[in-house]
DNA sequence: CACTCGAATGACTGGCTGGTCATTATTCTA
DNA sequence: TAGAATAATGACCAGCCAGTCATTCGAGTG
């Protein structure tokens, strides 16, 4: 009996898939993905370990979808927040803000992000390729608008993929430090993250002229 | 018979230790510490694997002594570069230009140190600790020129650590995305760095007042 | 050359854990 | 409620590999 285009068995099956990789979440953020056993992931689900083979097929498999599966909730997120704000220096501290209320969020995701990921990305195997690929979704989103910046004049001229990896970088990497070190100073960590950026990839002359002079005969 | 305060005996400890280092990088390197075997590591050293026993403990230590040497290179190698750079610009220039050398000389360590690192210094276990107070006095090597800067007005007030420690990991990371990636765009890769940075960081006024004012007051 | 002793070896093992599957429990259907 | 179908279980297994150690090698010495 279908409901809503799914059948009970369907919703069952993904609330489980749901279950198991919010368990493998912690427990890899705990473990770490090398000593995290899927005893561990099964108990901390509230099931046995052949339980979990009935929905994925391995544990690189498990972890692989935990982190695929809340990584693309992060680009979401940024991408509508990018979407949302109005004008270029708003949007670039809308991905930086997104991007830090995500990571406080959801520490053992964050944990594994910063942890494991890039030793994820380097693995030739079948994920590394498109774990690599989301990591680049991830950070193209804040391309068009270092593009749009830059035909407005409010961005100097600069290599935009680069720019746009390093603030996906500059943010993970500062949150992380910040997380695993010394908490205590409490000035405002995301506003220093945008300042250092903005500052470094603005224009000369601040976003003075409005439509400025563009150097190269881009259409109207 | 000791000679330089060394016996003959302990000249071939060392060597012996640092060619085990040497193959122990590359292997990690090229699987990863998980997939690597102690197989591999002898193999690739010249020697059987009981061999290994005699200069480490265990592949834990391996790991850790083949990164923590080398990383203490590098830092070495950054402090000299920033002591001999004359003035707070040709510091932070130089303290990026020695990263990119130091990783451009050995893609092994830089593949560890990218891909691994920060997994090992998350781990609780002896090395966890003292990896990420490696990591920090490597961060640090910058504060002094910071705080310099900002007392001679080229820089601007901001959180000395963070900046410290944001200049260590954009110079990383932004060097790491280009090597995984795509090295076809030829622009100054180092120079983007620097610029993103030094822009980021400097006071509003640039560094047109030499001795410049001081809010707080200093002694002379 | 013969002898000594530390260095080197590599076959072996014990423990661990990813993955399996025969069995049991549960849910669905008629 | 009976019977079928599906989900869940957890004891078990096989392979892998870090770490060991009885044995062999070889440099130094007289």
């Amino acid at each position: 009996m279908p409901v809503e285009g799914k059948t009970r068995r369907e919703v069952l099956t993904e609330f489980r898939q749901i279950e198991i990789l919010a368990a493998a979440r912690r427990i890899f953020a705990e473990h770490g993905f090398r000593d995290a056993t899927l005893d561990q992931i099964a108990t901390a689900a509230g099931m046995a370990k052949g339980t979990l083979y009935l929905y994925f097929s391995s544990k690189e498999e498990i972890f692989a979808s935990s982190v695929r599966s809340r990584l693309q909730e992060v680009h979401a997120a940024v991408a509508r927040a990018i979407a949302a704000a109005m004008g270029t220096e708003a949007k670039i501290r809308a991905a930086i803000h997104t991007r830090f209320v995500m990571h406080l969020a959801d520490q053992s995701f964050f944990k594994i992000y910063f942890t494991e990921f890039n030793n994820l990305c380097a693995h030739p195997g079948q994920f590394g390729e498109e774990f690599k690929r989301l990591y680049l979704e991830g950070a193209r989103l804040v391309e068009p608008v270092l593009r749009e910046g830059m035909r407005h004049g409010e961005i100097r001229r600069l290599p935009v993929r680069e720019a746009a990896m390093a603030l996906t970088d500059l943010t993970r990497t500062v949150y992380a430090a910040h997380v695993m070190g010394m908490q205590e100073n409490q000035f405002d960590l995301e506003d220093f993250v945008f300042q250092l950026y903005w500052r470094g990839i603005r224009a000369e002359g601040g976003a003075r002229q409005p439509e400025g002079r563009r150097k190269m005969g881009t259409t109207s």
